[in-house]
Parts: C-alpha cells; structure tokens; sequence
DNA sequence: ATATTTGTTAACCAAATGGTTAGACTTTAT
DNA sequence: ATAAAGTCTAACCATTTGGTTAACAAATAT
C-alpha cells in the first residue's frame, strides 16, 4: 500500500504508521520495516527522521498517552460535582476507547514493560493531577452528600470499571459468550449502569 | 544461574524458566537462549522438549491459565449468597495476585495479541462458566436481596475492580503518587473496601 | 556384555532485523 | 546558474535469533 496522503509530510506519514503499528503489535513485536512499508516509504526514512525504533517508540507513546490525558484530566479538572464527573467521564472515556481499541493495552502493557518510562511521562506538561479531585471528594462527604470513602480508591474504581472492559476484552467475551455485536452492546450499555453501580454506592 | 533443583526433571525446569521469562517478557520479548540460561541448561533442550518457541509458550500459557481458573470458578460455583461469593472472591483473587503480579498482564496480553488463542481455552476441562452465578443473580433480585443488576454486568464490574489494580499498577502508582510500599497497602485495603463497594451498590 | 533408546551439548546455519552508507534527486539560498 | 542543504533510495552490514545437526554420554532393555 502506497502513501495515499499526500498533503501530509514524511514525518508524520511515519508517525502515523507507527502508530498503527506498535500500538497493535507492541515495541518487541513491531518491525520497522512493517512500519515503512505502512509509511509508504524506505525503511531509512524512519532512521533519518527518528534515529532509532527506541526513539520512534517514544514519540509515538508520547503521542498515544497525550490523547489519553485530557480524557483523564475531565473528571480531574471541570467544576461539576462528583456525580456530574462520574456520569460524564463513564459515557466520554467509553465512546473515546470505542475508538481507539488498541489505546488502553498498548499503554498499560508498555507502561509495565519499562517502569521507568512513567518517570519521563510525569514531568510533561498535562500530565494528569488527581489533587483536585481528592480535595472534591473530601469536601462532598463532610458535606454529607456522599459516603465516607478514600478518594485514591474511589478513583481507582472508576478507572478500574472503564478501562478493563477494554482491557480484558477477549477473556470478558469468551467468560460471558459474547460476540462482537452483542459486546459492543454490552459496552455501550455501560457507558450509564457503570455511572449508576458507582453513585448508588457512594451516594449518600 | 545454574539448576538448584536437582529432583525436578529437565523439562519441568524449562516449564518453569519459561513461565518466569515469557510472564515478564512476553511472548515477543522472550528469547530462548534467556529461558535455556534461566534453567541451567543448552537451548537444543528447549527444542528437544517442546519442538519450538510457539508450543513452549503455549504450554507455558495453558499452565499460568490454570492457575487462574480456579480463582474464577471460585466465585461461580460455590453455594454461598452472592454477597458472600463477592467478599470470598475480592479477598482471595487479592491474595493470589499479590503472589503472582506478572499473571494478569500476561493473560490479558497475549490473549490480546491472538484473539483465536481463546477459543482453545475454551474447550479445555475447567474453563469458568458463568452460568450459575447469572442464575444466582437472577434469583436474589427476584427474591428482593439485590437491585436489580444485569449479571453480566456485576461480573465484570467484580473482575475490573479486582484486576485492574495489577493491570494498571505503574500507572495507578504515578497518577496516585504512591510508592511500592504505599501501592502494597492500598491493595491491601481493598480485599475488603472493593466488597463493600459493590456490596453497598447491589443490596437492596 | 552389548545393543538401543533417551538425554545432553557444542557448533553450526539461514533468516530476520535494526541500523548504516554512498549516492542521487529536490528544494532553497546566494 | 550554482552551491548548499535537505530528502530519499538501494544495497549493504553486523548481530541476533529460532532452530538444526552430529556426536557423545547415560540410562535401559535384551
């Protein structure tokens, strides 16, 4: 397949490829020459405009995890309540995974090959800050409105009930015999009953 | 590193070499020269007992799924309420995991990487069934100990809560600024906040 | 005792893979 | 017009990697 783009510049024609590419095959099992091929240009291109796989990887991360951020910055950084931020970000963050299926893997299992590699990600500007919401959280339980509960873990929670469906996506199909129209549903579906299970357990 | 075990035959050294490199590696990542190291013994043995790289992985995936088959058929088979199954489960899957914290990241990984590899599972003896923990669903709703929940729904909002913090640690680690040692107790805690969690949102 | 099967190794091999180089073509600056 | 800088390719290279082979050792059967 040839570079059907031709607006877009080399660099980028590249990045595109790689992304497409690592993020379904991974850093060990993406070829650079796959990605070239992708790319519709000679596999020293990649060299020239990105020096190493090492480095092409890294933008690409780079690039991937600053699509994610915003979404997590959402229900970290608006001014709703906590029940407004769970409905919002339950139904956002699910129609955004929906497309970008590879996103949610491809971040969690790199981010596990290399711990270290968090340590860069943090130092980048919107990289997310989960102190706002703790505060908000704090304050609506002394307000009465919700139900005493640690703010880290009801994070966690929310995290956990959004990203796995994505995650666990094969074995969640095989365990509850589901094909992939009826799981799409199934997602879709949870984009309001995860924002309910939620609020009707810390809801006061 | 050579073979401390001098009673477990070759090829359960290779098993469980493999099982350590493949988990933390990945199937891409590993090399088989580092898995022949691991077990103190020439890569010709590798092929010798398990032919090639592909049917060692295979073995050792089959072998780590055992593992974490029953963890799942605990929570479906038994003959405790729901409410029981779910602090029971929550409590030992946490355990188990803290035991084993390359498993889930592995399964989900490389059941990722090949979708078809599951339907092999599938018809393996011991694969979970879901079914009876649907009915049981279906029968405390009706008999008015539980709102009314899809059960599929509760199963996987019971696995996300429980998996994730294994799948997402690095992740969860840096957006909640913890340590190794602080994540530890975190997890801890939720053995018994993630059963009131659901609890609190499912009992009527 | 000895033939046979099983287990093990060192050396080897072909293919794949990330990366380089020398040169050609294009665009930009002078 | 021409020099310089930037973009691009084909061919090449060294290393890595999964896998094989031939010969040797150890256990087992006859």
């Amino acid at each position: 397949m040839v570079n059907m783009k031709k607006e877009e510049s080399t660099e980028q024609q590249i990045l595109e490829a790689a992304k497409n590419i690592f993020q379904s095959k991974g850093m060990d099992g993406a070829r650079m020459q796959e990605i070239a091929d992708k790319a519709g240009i000679n596999k020293a291109m990649l060299h020239y405009y990105y020096r190493s796989k090492q480095l092409l990887f890294e933008a690409v991360f780079k690039n991937v995890f600053s699509l994610l951020a915003p979404q997590l910055n959402t229900i970290l950084n608006d001014d709703s309540s906590i029940e407004e931020k769970i409905r919002h970000f339950t139904n956002d963050y699910t129609s955004f995974m929906m497309k970008h299926p590879y996103l949610p893997n491809f971040i969690i299992n790199e981010l596990n090959r290399n711990e270290d590699f968090i340590i860069k990600l943090k130092n980048t500007t919107g990289f997310p800050n989960i102190k706002k919401f703790k505060a908000q959280v704090d304050n609506e339980i002394k307000a009465g409105v919700l139900s005493p509960i640690d703010a880290d873990q009801l994070f966690v929670n929310i995290l956990a009930l959004n990203i796995f469906p994505f995650l666990g996506k094969p074995l969640v199909k095989a365990l509850t015999t589901k094909d992939e129209t009826s799981y799409m549903a199934f997602v879709e579906k949870r984009k309001i009953e995860v924002a309910n299970f939620i609020i009707q357990s810390i809801k006061k």
